[in-house]
DNA sequence: TATGAATGAGCATTCATTCAT
DNA sequence: TATGAATGAATGCTCATTCAT
């Protein structure tokens, strides 16, 4: 693996997490090179500016997950009700929904691969689900259970507590009993 | 009413669109200051900076709230179902998800202010389903109900469509049915 | 006179001086900020930035040059060969040959400017010595003479010697020999 | 001839457009490098800085002038009116009157390598007309020659426009006739 | 010789805030 | 109360230069 991909990388995961904790307008181009040990000039070897940082986060974010969680939806070796509940366990800590909020009428590139990222998502909880509804009702429900794990995501930020986090995946697992 | 409460009344008015369009940190104290007829420095008038006017900004739509839509909780003129549905429908728009996420680490008085708001949401939701839920119930059912409805808020945001959010209500409805 | 335009008007001759000095590119918002007295930032409140400051010396320079050097060209009261040497021996130090040749590739609104100023120049030329010859020889003298100007101005710079641009001058009052 | 004396050539004719489109503070290391189909650093190999490279731009073209135009003017084969048309025709888009007003107060070693390439024109002219003015007359004429001629090539730029400076030229043969 | 990551200084610009008028 | 000039810190970004590989 050659070593400018473990640069972005690095760059990109200390990015995703400033941003998660700081959001976009908060977390300077400084903040961001200093959490890689950085000098602030150093990290446009790297990306064009903020805007290519933040649009890299998003595309890697989405990728990641396409990779490590939304897979499990594909995943035969696993019942059903085994994906749904990978999947909506390990979906936690997603940036997507801050982003969307912050940036939405500011940066339309952003609200784009936001857009992506969600179809990702419930493709994924569509795939598993759609055996068990039919073709539209399964889509609206995969459309409200992101929605709902949105909200409850936002809730667990908003008060320290990962309670009705816990009790929104617990719903969506019901989706097949 | 004296002169200034409605001119405090008007800055706040326009801040409150700006941040629900722009966020906190995108709209600068310039932003609001035109959008009010003014120029930047005479703000200071009446707030003694940007910090104060969001949190004027929360606390004003906070009582407002209470004021207009909380209040059918408590209407006994009105049937349980009836009270559901005006909160429920009157509910969109409220611009406390979006801070609560983007300040929610950096401003702990928006913090406090944002839990408070959703506190007084969450009693008037309460108020009205808690002769048709255990007690215990009844909390988590009003808790979830704001998650849901804040998330179906984001993604009616991110799609520019009012479909999700319609549906969430609709939901909302159908807890006394 | 209002207090605004004694500040502008200040700005422009300390930015003029500097700009003629070091060049546009070489002249920072600092520099002219520090040779006013101010702090960097506070130059924006005169202007929307440097390349605003560069085109309002242009006009400055322009109305300047219209004012107390062309305007000899239509002074009844002079007789050609007084307007001619009026005309040739205040002109030195114009600015616009550097701007010209710096950034007449890159800043289109300058060039445009610039050409502006030579034409005002070229047409109080032209008012002095239509009657000594045929239409279209005067426009050619004209723009003949401010090319010789430019060309003896760099000289002069270049060799921190105003001889040649004595010189020049006197070609031109033989214009009407 | 050796690769690396190649090299440096090109990388100069490379950087000679570029200082004589957008001048020398304009034209970065970067851009330079990027003509050369080179990697920023690489320069540094060839040159130790931009100032190098300026320098070397301007005693490229000093040498170059002096071996295909202004070797003409010692070229028994021809008449002096032969010359002098050749002189004046070739010597178009030199570009020392650009920097000289760049960069006259700014680097002093470039001033007087301008300096120098002024000189060798000079001595050219002089040398052509000699026997036709009295010493003193023809050093001046000389002086004025080139003076007249980087006026034209400035509005030549100026106005995108050949028909100024192409009368200049004439104008330098007439000095025969 | 070539690369590309790193640096540090500098630049134009923005912004929240202050204050004399 | 309103203005608008001023401030100082910070921001995103550029650039000439260095250096290990």
């Amino acid at each position: 693996m050659p070593q400018i991909k473990t640069d972005k990388e690095c760059i990109l995961k200390n990015a995703i997490h400033l941003f998660k904790v700081h959001g976009y307008y908060k977390t300077s181009i400084a903040d961001i090179s200093k959490a890689c040990g950085l000098v602030k000039g150093s990290l446009y070897h790297h990306f064009k500016g903020k805007q290519e940082i933040g649009l890299a986060c998003l595309k890697y974010l989405h990728s990641h997950f396409n990779e490590t969680v939304f897979i499990h939806a594909y995943d035969t070796s696993l019942t059903n009700k085994e994906q749904l509940h990978k999947l909506a366990s390990e979906v936690g800590g997603c940036l997507w929904g801050n982003w969307a909020l912050e940036v939405i009428n500011d940066i339309p590139e952003f609200k784009l691969e936001i857009q992506a990222c969600f179809k990702s998502w419930e493709d994924a909880i569509f795939s598993i689900i759609k055996s068990n509804y039919a073709h539209i009702e399964a889509r609206e429900i995969a459309k409200k259970t992101i929605a709902n794990t949105q909200g409850a995501l936002m809730m667990m930020r908003l008060y320290d507590d990962t309670d009705i986090f816990l009790k929104c995946i617990k719903n969506t697992q019901d989706l097949l009993s």
